[in-house]
DNA sequence: GTAAAATTGTGCAAATAGTCACAAGCAAAG
DNA sequence: CTTTGCTTGTGACTATTTGCACAATTTTAC
């Protein structure tokens, strides 16, 4: 229980809920570790193993209730609240994230966007005012965010998540292909489809 | 040698490939595996270790030489050519994809870009025409096309995946916030933001 | 009310991944 | 040409992760 839970197991959490969700959505009302594990190419066993973690949230002979367990996952990873985001860098992928509407019933919402290009700032997406970087500060601040978006140039991408750090931003999703150093305390997660179509090319031998 | 390499190592060979190139750029010449380690938050002898599958990579005393070291993950992760790419679904993503200009060096070049909207179809993106889903045959055998990025909305991607399978394809990479279902012998890899942001909340308590 | 079927939770075993530490090899200095 | 310093490649060890198999529990069928 007070355990510490492995990170790999976290990482497997949203990939639960997020069938989970669709189930619920198809009119399911119980899902068997089996069931869910060929949704996603998981063993049943690893499945159970991974919850029980959290307590014994399975019924013997039934399975999973889905409802209880999609509202358990959502406390267990707090997006049982709703957490405002900054994006920086509004180009092509700030823009996509900006405009995303996938993000709230997930746990998320878009408040804030920046930009550095003059001709950008002050301009709409979405119905949200792209500021000003030099506005950081004051931004995360009223919005209380903790979690950015970097989505700038890799030139940039360093001296913007210096600065989210130094606002008090806790977590960041880094779109741009560079490794982001920051202190011990901060979390950062990686996107680069790139990365994913060289394993791929990989096995195309 | 002849032995199977752990799907793991080939998920950091990229990431290697693009601490390399960054140092190349400065003008480095040797890199020790320490030094690379340090680039990525990954300990010097895994790095050591991971090469080592690749035969005698490195220099004693003196470290890897990185122009070689680049030039054989290329030639490992198969992208000493360049693999024609297409994407299908040019929303905001499938835009943004398309535009991107930092796929070429890496391996990659979308060459194709489909919709099934008849108000995009013929609209050019980034001097690519968009075209019909509906000549997806015929486009991916002529530019003989054997990766394609998914970017369409959840609700249409397994059957775009089943036409694309169909066609020939043998690895996607799918932005839908979906697990696909696909044959043995084609690869699937995924993109989802909300999936990172759900790991990164968990840890901000 | 009992037997059969289903499915969890979990101890144990197996497999996979990562670290340590050092012999071996190379380069530079003297 | 020997010594010193550095860094790889790797065997042995440790840690983590996954899979197996079954008792325990619940549901369903008759
Ligand atoms: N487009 C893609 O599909 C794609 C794919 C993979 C990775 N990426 C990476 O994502 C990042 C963004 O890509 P993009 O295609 O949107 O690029 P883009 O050039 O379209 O947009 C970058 C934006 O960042 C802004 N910017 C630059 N410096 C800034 C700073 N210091 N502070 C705030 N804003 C700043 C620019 O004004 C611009 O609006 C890049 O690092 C790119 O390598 C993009
Ligand atoms: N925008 C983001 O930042 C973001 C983030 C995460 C995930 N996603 C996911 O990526 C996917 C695309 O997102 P988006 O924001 O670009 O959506 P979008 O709605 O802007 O674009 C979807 C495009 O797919 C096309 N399309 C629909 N059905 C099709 C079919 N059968 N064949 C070909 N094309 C078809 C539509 O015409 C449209 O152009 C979605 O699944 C979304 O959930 C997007």
């Amino acid at each position: 229980m007070g355990e510490e839970i492995p990170k790999i197991i976290i990482g497997r959490l949203p990939l639960y809920l997020r069938v989970l969700r669709r189930l619920k959505n198809e009119g399911e009302v119980y899902a068997s570790s089996q069931e869910l594990g060929e949704m996603l190419d998981i063993s049943g066993a690893q499945i159970r193993k991974d919850l029980s973690h959290f307590g014994e949230l399975g019924k013997r002979g039934t399975g999973y209730e889905i409802e209880f367990l999609i509202e358990k996952i959502r406390q267990i990873l707090n997006i049982n609240q709703v957490w405002n985001i900054a994006v920086v860098g509004i180009g092509d992928v700030g823009h996509a994230l900006a405009r995303y509407n996938g993000f709230v019933n997930r746990g998320f919402k878009v408040t804030a966007i920046f930009d550095s290009n003059e001709k950008k700032v002050g301009t709409e997406v979405q119905g949200l005012v792209i500021r000003d970087i030099k506005d950081l500060k004051e931004v995360i601040h009223k919005e209380d965010i903790k979690i950015a978006a970097v989505a700038t140039p890799a030139s940039a991408a360093q001296s913007v998540t210096d600065s989210l750090v130094e606002n008090g931003i806790k977590a960041i999703l880094n779109y741009a292909p560079i490794y982001l150093k920051v202190p011990d305390d901060v979390l950062v997660e990686y996107i680069d489809p790139a990365i994913h179509l060289q394993k791929l090319s990989y096995y195309l031998g």
